[in-house]
DNA sequence: GAGTGGTCTAGACCACGAG
DNA sequence: TCGTGGTCTAGACCACTCA
């Protein structure tokens, strides 16, 4: 029930996979070519490509445009935390990461007026930031406050907020309630160059909403992630009275 | 910056979707065969097969081994509530919904134990759910249950459970605690053929461990979305008070 | 059995990267 | 220039669906 019709492109994938899992292809290293995998095992090229495709698609391997296909430095699993919107504290102190934060006032317009609940033409604070570990990119975020609703002087001075963005996390005062909404959707051109990663391959995109407790939307934030490189984790405390809404 | 170089794929993906978007091809209308297309666009079948793939990742096509490519009905997205575990309720009480749900006892293996938190060979209670609205699937599901802490007779009459099933909630005694781990990553080939999306594409993974005030494992459960259909949202309230925590 | 998509072949030619 | 991956061709054969 659970096997599928092996294919030959299954085959290689599974075997290569296992030499990567191994440790037989160190990380980092350069794979063969596809010619010479593609003499080794007996297939055309298409077929060793569609193998690839298959380990590019489970972010073991890395294609590069003229110069080989590589084996991806071992990924730790970054965790996005719900509720507070962060990450989780053994990646947000991690010295490696470097952020560039791009900070600019634009109009509330389209999508952004029915999240942020404003009027099309209200003036926003934009940051737009991309997050890197080291080379590789990890994350993308936008994220907008109405300026009616911060204190200038913490968006003019963008380094109180740096530091939450660089964590992802919501900025400002603390909000009452914070709701994200959680996609899985292929990356757009834009965001598979910016995160390097293939345009199969899939990201996770949280759509973030804090509120505060007059129910004013304090923040909005659209965060992409890499769907191979980090999860998102969501806890709920349930009182037993709630129960009684079940019925 | 944007712009890529157009290949033969693209071009032919973009002349279909726009198609498809201005409603010259309705929804549920079978395509012409991809040979007769490939025929009609001078390419080989391989590069019209391309250019579906395409539209199929972006939820547009839908692919039936044996009957043909056809126009998928746009697209109401379902809401995965988190916390309670629960579809929406509109989609929750909608009648077009059909499920099958399988149910087994197994013993308790890999990382099952570790989700679980019960030594190996532990007897588990196992459904396994496929979810239909009309035709199309929009989700599976894998729930484990320890059978020591559930009411034999609740396990044994499966209905009782079915209904909590069939939305994807929590089965069982209201737990404490729910902790959802969300992820995106593409199909499996099992997943790929069950929900009948492409390789191409993305699902919306969530594994959901409930615990109960003791702390115990009371359930987890696999569940797997089409990232085109469904999206999850959590919401989260804080206390004002638990701004201390934030240190 | 006829028609469909799924996999695969054995090439060709182009675009990119490095020496 | 050479070796790499990226795109594409014109087929072949298999698996699935349906009459």
């Amino acid at each position: 029930m659970t096997a599928s019709v092996p294919t030959r492109r299954h085959d290689i994938a599974d075997d290569l996979r296992s030499q990567i899992m191994t440790g037989r292809i160190q990380p980092g290293e350069r794979l063969p070519s596809e010619a010479g995998l593609a003499d080794r095992y007996k297939v055309s090229t298409a077929t060793l490509r569609g193998a690839l495709a298959v380990l590019q698609g489970e972010g073991l391997v890395e294609k590069i445009h003229g110069k080989g296909n590589f084996v991806r430095r071992p990924l730790r699993k970054i965790l996005y935390v719900g509720g507070w919107g962060t990450l989780d504290p053994w990646t947000a102190a991690e010295p490696a990461l470097s952020v560039t934060v791009r900070t600019a006032t634009v109009r509330a317009h389209g999508h952004l007026t029915t999240l942020l609940k404003v009027p099309t033409g209200s003036p926003l604070a934009e940051f737009s930031c991309v997050s890197l570990e080291g080379e590789s990119p990890h994350g993308l975020a936008r994220i907008y406050v109405p300026r009616d609703l911060a204190p200038a002087g913490v968006l003019d001075d963008a380094s109180s907020c740096r530091e939450a963005v660089t964590r992802f996390a919501v900025t400002g005062p603390l909000p009452a309630a914070v709701q994200e909404t959680v996609c899985a959707r292929p990356p757009t051109p834009d965001e598979a160059s910016s995160l390097r990663i293939g345009s199969a391959g899939a990201v996770l995109a949280i759509t973030r909403i804090a509120t505060d407790s007059a129910g004013r939307v304090v923040e909005a934030a659209l965060l992409v992630f890499p769907g191979d490189r980090v999860d998102a984790v969501f806890t709920s405390h349930h009182m037993i009275d709630e129960r009684q809404t079940q019925g």
